[in-house]
DNA sequence: CATGAATGAGCTTTCATTCAT
DNA sequence: CATGAATGAAAGCTCATTCAT
């Protein structure tokens, strides 16, 4: 049982999340301090490590999050009964909600970070190469129906996702 | 007449450049330092300091070659009697071409640093901002000629080079 | 009278004490932390500023309790009716049996803190010149004997004293 | 050829060592700062930095000097052609005068840290190891040569060694 | 009494920058 | 011109201590 405590300690993680990715976002990890973090939150440097462990810490789970809230998304509607083309609209829908709702938390996703262990790492490209796999499983879908022209998938898929990233660097529409 | 020293000079700063982009770009800005810039050259980070005001005028300056690079080249497409079709063939394989060629170069304009001058930065947006011009110019002709379809040019001049910029993440291809 | 309560307490003090002491002898003062010490008894570091005032006040009572141990096995050892030789023998034996089968405590005493407030400082001086003193009557009385030489009573208790503390390096016998 | 810069710098570096070795002596590993140590010298502590890693580099090195500089000695005693008594006479007087002269540096010693990494810590108790031998030797040879009881080498080493030690808590003579 | 959470002071370490030689 | 050495500001992190619940 999830304990009361538990899941205000969560809560407590996920603000703090939420406030770091603004700045990371902005930043970047190096120029990113753990106090302009903090101070965002009128918390203090050290309490921070009530929380996390230390900096990449922060930055991992910040990683964690926000893919796993992407992939649940993208999760549904591939597993929908829409037609291929369908599902493509909606997941690009999806991504780009993402990527604007929660701005922040997507840029940080950038760079998976240098400083991180080796099983970080290896955790993150799995999850996006999951991400990967979802949305090429549409296009070999759409293709496998005809109703895609018979295209390179990866190609494809890299150059639609490169297309919408462009969207995190617009400042205004 | 721009004596031999001062050539001299350019060279090296040149050289020094290129050696830092690439630190810069696995790095990013926060995350390299002077030393480890020097020392792939053999020099010692005081030596630096004759080339460069400092580290942000540095990589200033690399901001600066590659675009003045960029400039010069799509500036002879645009400016070329080849028709639009012929033009965005080749300002696209110009892209990239440089962003794989001075890959390293290339990253580092990634996101103009934010310890940047107000005059450093307005200048990188002028020259940003030329790029796209010249993008946008050889759509509007196309359109003009309507050998391109009546497209919101900004936003198809986003998605293309959003597209393009994915190169940089492909390990191999 | 002291109460059902402060025998209580007196008991989970002396518990802190003695796991406080094993953390203590083996990091040292400044390496060892509140947290440590309180998740050796499977307490929180809060609670510990219940029983002890700080983390000097724990440490100057674990000092306490093991020099008033050893200067109550010592005197009776003084105070009993057997000759020196015997005496001898037996305070030597006390010494190292404490020393062994409280090594942890032992070794706590190995240095007092500089922390200590003047007053605390005093007092542990006192308890150890006590026990100081209890061996050199130990000597001065069998020499008087005349069962032992004629020798400098404090440079030889000074011997006696370092080649026990040796025991306290030695890992397996 | 050890240049006149690397004889100057190792000239700095035993300066510094000296003096940490002065305040490490006096309040332990972990309760001696860096700043300590730099400002007894007129130093800041960045500076420090440019002559060791970190701490424990510092603290290793102020190790490997006193044992490097009680071998010589001991090791030309055992190698002279002297008797096993006056080897013997030679060698405590040897440890004495070093423990005195050097007492700062001795001191350190006390206790191999904890922080050192598996090959410091090897180091160390090689060293440590040798010295014993050294002192084995001698014992062994007058056991040998029948000027020495039959006793048990390395416990009367550890008594005597262990007695030695002694001084260092003597505040005055 | 116990504890979860917060705090702030202090520590180690890094690094851009300077300057005498 | 080049560099070795020094500096100081700032960052990440730890931990004794406090206090509301």
């Amino acid at each position: 049982m999830s304990s009361f405590r538990a899941r205000k300690i969560e809560k407590k993680k996920q603000e703090i999340m939420r406030s770091a990715a603004t700045v990371l976002a902005e930043k970047g990890y190096n120029g990113t301090t753990m106090e302009e973090i903090a101070a965002k939150l009128l918390m203090t440097k050290g309490s921070m490590y009530y929380y996390f462990k230390n900096k990449d810490d922060l930055l991992y789970q910040c990683h964690q999050m926000i893919m796993e809230i992407s992939l649940d998304r993208i999760e549904k509607v591939v597993n929908s009964d829409l037609n291929p083309i369908e599902k493509l609209r909606n997941a690009l829908k999806g991504h780009i909600l993402l990527a604007t709702s929660e701005k922040s938390m997507f840029m940080v996703m950038g760079k998976p970070n240098q400083n991180f262990s080796d099983l970080q790492l290896q955790e993150i490209l799995k999850l996006r190469r999951s991400y990967s796999l979802y949305f090429d499983k549409i296009l070999t879908e759409g293709i496998e129906k005809q109703v895609f022209d018979h295209v390179d998938v990866k190609m494809v898929r890299m150059i639609i996702l490169g297309a919408l990233n462009w969207i995190q660097e617009v400042k205004s529409i």
